[in-house]
DNA sequence: TGCCTGCATAGATATTTATCTATGCATATA
DNA sequence: TATATGCATAGATAAATATCTATGCAGGCA
């Protein structure tokens, strides 16, 4: 028997067997027969190559030796524990880290869950990646992160999806566009408009095409730019119109209008996904179980469309 | 499977793991095949309860549990390194402590010894135990020590025998004494003298028993003192003559002179005794193989007689 | 496409383990 | 001296272990 085959529960019956200077103490305490106590300490002392302990005044005391695996094994049964705390914090999401991935527009909302989930949970590191949804349907192959935001989520065969809130799509115009001062605007009313546009295979960009091509319409003409900022900048600017997500507005409108489209605000949610072949770490869980909770008061409430206790139902 | 029944060796096998990022690699270091690793680390994780690895850029990286498993791991390893370490120093002798009982008369010359002894080990700790034949034989029944210094051993059953030194016993009388002017005194001459005593049993009176009765002769008068300086003191004042250990004799004989006795002085010899049925501890056997090496630099070299070697061998 | 490299799984097996009951033996205690 | 207490040993056994060989499977590279 070598030293390398000792394991804590060894050492654990040598510390019950100091403690009560008996072996049959610590036969009780550790619910064992006396001889097996006997026999796994006759190991022990066989593994260090040294007598353990011997018979003194109070039943048996350690040795020299003994003295000496004592202390070590208190140590080392110390330090296990911190580290079973430590495993303990991880299952229960106290600790640890986990990764989330959002599409551009997302990141105007998540903040406002990310930030009093970090304030809750210190010990969490939370990663946040974001890129546009071509970027973000990449990761999500190569499963790179832990949880999504997509606005329009990707094939669901590996994955689990839950709306968490409401993602209107209003057109805007600048103040002085001839169309702002209607009640109503008509698609026909915008045949003729420019528009600037987010990459093909954004969300945002996918959903109004479908709505035009569902009035029968055809873009004119339409410039194309990568970033919402730059978009909105842009249509402020007299460049042309423009579909966007209302949380990407500014509170202050300045210089923009929402135009009073017909069938407008085009409805879409965002989406919480998690891949179901991927192992969610606990803090990950615990964020969406926080988010579950709390997003009616982090996020605007008229916005909120709170289905996220499915999805952790579904990861059971 | 249980925490508890984790071995340092299931720890070793994923400290190399993580060291060098590949099963593969870790299985070479550790002389095993790769399969044994990969299940080695199979059965550790479900101890932990937890994923430890995970694919990673540089071959396989810890999880965030693996990592604290693995700083756990090298805080335990390192430990108990350190306590393998203490075992090392134990069993060289460098450290530990033993408990020696001397006859009274052996404490004028066993600190020549042990001096030099505990400024060369300071970590050992010896305890000195000192006592008449009586109380020592009781002591060694008892096996309450692990070294005892005899003139005159015990039974050797159970236990082993060394000379180290010779213990001349010489008789000794006042300077203004009658016989003190001969140039030999014969037994006859002793006959009408009265002579202090130690208790019965101590091995001085044995011998000088023994000696009268090989005279043919028999104590006149006696007197029974326990203590060798009382009885110094006691024949200076001219209570009576004695038989004492040439060593108990102080360096200047202030009103002693030690008579030119026929057969004089008694020839005895002291002795290293140890158990055979009691472990010496090895901090003890140090002491023996030091007093071997040194007791002729540490004692008046025309009394040595070094037979500690053959002890030492005799104990293996 | 096909071939390495590296990890995981399956199946086999000798050894070790953890644990029990029964019993022996020494030392206190009545 | 008898009895109780406490430790050690023996023998038995189900389970777990440590380890192997053989094989499957995925990702990277020519």
């Amino acid at each position: 028997m070598n030293l390398r085959h000792l394991t804590f529960r060894l050492l654990e019956v040598f510390v019950a067997t100091v403690r009560t200077g008996s072996v049959t103490a610590a036969a009780r305490q550790l619910h064992l027969t006396q001889p097996t106590v006997s026999q796994q300490l006759k190991r022990l002392a066989e593994a260090v190559g040294e007598p353990l302990l011997q018979p003194g005044v109070a039943g048996l005391e350690p040795t020299e030796a003994g003295s000496e695996l004592y202390r070590a094994a208190l140590d080392v049964t110390g330090r296990f524990d911190d580290f079973q705390d430590y495993l303990a914090e991880l299952r229960g999401g106290q600790r640890g880290r986990f990764s989330i991935a959002l599409v551009n527009t997302a990141q105007y909302v998540l903040p406002c869950l990310l930030g009093p989930y970090s304030r809750d949970f210190p010990d969490v590191d939370v990663t946040v990646q974001i890129g546009n949804r071509q970027q973000l349907l990449s990761r999500f192959e190569r499963q790179l992160d832990d949880i999504y935001v997509f606005s329009h989520p990707p094939s669901l065969e590996h994955a689990l999806a839950a709306r968490f809130l409401r993602n209107p799509l209003v057109m805007i115009a600048p103040e002085s566009h001839a169309l702002a001062s209607l009640d109503e605007v008509r698609s026909a009313d915008l045949s003729a408009e420019r528009f600037l546009l987010r990459e093909p295979g954004s969300a945002t960009r996918m959903l109004f095409e479908s709505w035009l091509q569902g009035q029968g319409m055809q873009l004119s003409g339409a410039l194309q730019m990568a970033s919402n900022e730059a978009i909105r900048v842009g249509v402020a600017s007299g460049m042309g119109l423009a579909v966007l997500s209302q949380h990407v507005l500014p509170a202050v409108h300045s210089g923009l209008v929402v135009l009073p489209v017909r069938e407008f605000p085009i409805d879409s949610h965002w989406h919480f996904i998690v891949r179901r072949d991927r192992r969610l770490p606990h803090a990950a869980r615990g964020f969406l179980q926080f988010a579950c909770a709390r997003v009616e008061h982090c996020l605007p409430e008229e916005f909120v469309c709170n289905e996220i206790a499915g999805l952790l139902e579904s990861l059971g």
